[in-house]
DNA sequence: TTGAAAGCGCTAACAA
DNA sequence: TTGTTAGCGCTTTCAA
């Protein structure tokens, strides 16, 4: 485990204290911004831990106090580019509190969460963002009643007692479903994401209600399931595009999924949007520089970042249990009227 | 700071000793994986230890010994996915070494680095792994002086005391130009790198040597300057095509800036690789899906995380102070034969 | 408002 | 091979 840092030691509150003729706990209090210490000696403490050049040992600190400034994510994989958007925000909002992050790949492999949660939990960290468990519900309680909070991220946690910071999926899907509507698409198909993942299963209800709400009827035909990947996409289009009548649209469940869908789309010489349409869910970043750029809907994965990180530094009672962000729909180029003139409404938004 | 972890404390290395009748130091020396522990002893504390479920607590055991299990990855922007697939490579082979991972967005702001930098030391971290530090050499070596050891992943670190791992990429540019060349490409431009990063200048050198090899001169009119993002590459694109004659192809200093620029030529009317090919460096995850898919130089992401956690590892006479790793060409769908037949020689690979 | 003193859970000389 | 004994640097009662 590495070899020692160097001796060296660094000034400590022991140091301070009798350079500024107080006791160690008032330095320590002084640190702690603790109210009760006169505003003399406060700035006295300050003047000379400066002069010093003292830090705060974060490490003694956490194991007196039992307290950690230290927060986790947990992910399936970094290499998402939704998750890593949602990791530099969360990163970004949790330094500004004084918090350190740790990262932990999950590859959704239960085993490996409970390695990972265990270690945070020797490690007295308190606040874990999980962006989607496997571990069971009996598991996360379990931790939960050990002094874990979680904080579920775009994909919910298999847990009552999780807050969660997510976006309005549902209509989400019914935004991209009215979309395709409005430019005419009759046969609109869905590529769904695992049914494992919440997410998925509201997306794919604001699908379903989308379609409803217009009088049309869903056919279990044109739905298909994938993992949120690249290759998933592809697949799904694969076999989609063999029903008959084929669709005219895909709507999928999240950008990678699209982008894998127009990948496959191009190599069978079908064009995109003139011979199908194809619209995703989150707008990373590469969205808007594909060929064409992708149409999508917009998830905010700043905010979440920002009001998951919220939720934590709010004093408790003014938490909520749950937050919802707005989603909006990302008009690009992979999406337009039908091959087949079958545009009649066409009632264009303004 | 968090309200503290449950009080509830869990089994300590005294509690082990007591159950086990043997000193808490034989049972430090027993999780330390101390040799001079008999194996009877030894069999004892660990039997005693799983039946209390002791786990040893990280935090004292860091304070104590001023070592960590802790390390620390620093790189300007992990939305880059580059980036996410150089994290998720150290932070996999970290675990498998018992390492924790901490995450830190530099945006490459000196201040923040410091500040990072500044944490980790109090922490007792010791190893860091640096994509590209903006700090002055002068701060790296107090840095180094002060304990930390600094791996360069990628991109090379302003401080000869530092371990780097990085591609081939002088190779890499080498590849890239003589692929194009092999085409039929006469007038090849190049969107470089920032210069600050050493990486571009490397990639920048394999391009002009590549034109020189092939007896090519090198026109200074057919080399812009670019961040490593979209953006940066679909400005690069607009300046370079103005050039008359314009050039056939494009080597782009990465898959970010050939993204960019693929998406500003099929803006243009410009089709790719028909009327001008790009190629790019890195082969992120996403290039295979671009439509058409990237053609680019490999960098194996996986690889280099391995080895610099490798480094890590090694007994500290086995170290290297350098690795570099090969690169190979990945060809797919963006480059081809020039427009108007130029390709005199067309001696095509094998 | 401040100080004294006892830990937090572990490591590391030094002795035995 | 094992035990004793100080710490590591800070927090936190409890008293003053």
């Amino acid at each position: 485990m590495a070899t020692p840092m160097p001796r060296q030691t660094r000034a400590t509150i022991y140091d301070v204290a009798r350079a500024a003729k107080v006791s160690p706990a008032t330095v320590s209090r002084m640190f702690a911004g603790h109210p009760s210490v006169a505003p003399a000696t406060r700035d006295r403490v300050a003047a000379v831990a400066a002069e010093l050049g003292y830090r705060p040992n974060p490490l003694a600190r956490n194991l007196s106090s039992r307290k950690s400034d230290m927060m986790a994510i947990l992910l399936p994989d970094i290499r998402n580019p939704f998750f890593a958007e949602l990791v530099k925000a969360v990163q970004s909002a949790a330094g500004q509190h004084g918090y350190s992050m740790m990262i932990c790949n999950t590859e959704e492999d239960p085993e490996l969460e409970r390695h990972y949660l265990d270690g945070l939990i020797s490690r007295q960290v308190k606040y874990v963002f999980a962006v989607g468990l496997t571990l069971s519900r009996r598991a996360v309680e379990a931790y939960v009643a050990a002094g874990l909070v979680f904080i579920a991220l775009d994909r919910g946690v298999n847990d009552p007692g999780c807050y969660v910071v997510e976006s309005d999926n549902r209509m989400g899907g019914e935004l991209a479903v009215r979309h395709l509507i409005d430019l005419g698409h009759r046969r609109i198909a869905h590529i769904a994401g695992p049914p494992r993942v919440a997410l998925s299963r509201d997306r794919r209800r604001g699908y379903v209600e989308g379609l409803a709400a217009a009088g049309l009827k869903v056919n279990g035909d044109l739905v298909v399931e994938s993992e949120f990947s690249e290759q998933g996409g592809a697949e799904a289009y694969a076999s989609l595009i063999r029903r008959r009548p084929a669709p005219t649209a895909i709507f999928a469940a999240d950008d990678l999924i699209a982008i894998g869908a127009v990948a496959a789309a191009r190599r069978d010489g079908c064009a995109v949007p003139e011979d199908v349409s194809i619209i995703g869910f989150d707008d990373v970043l590469m969205a808007r520089y594909m060929s064409p750029p992708l149409t999508t809907i917009r998830q905010n994965a700043m905010a979440m970042g920002e009001q998951a990180v919220g939720l934590i530094v709010a004093p408790e009672t003014a938490r909520q249990r749950k937050i919802q962000l707005p989603v909006s729909l990302q008009v690009r180029g992979t999406t337009s009227v039908p091959p087949n003139g079958s545009a009649t409404r066409g009632r264009e938004k303004t």
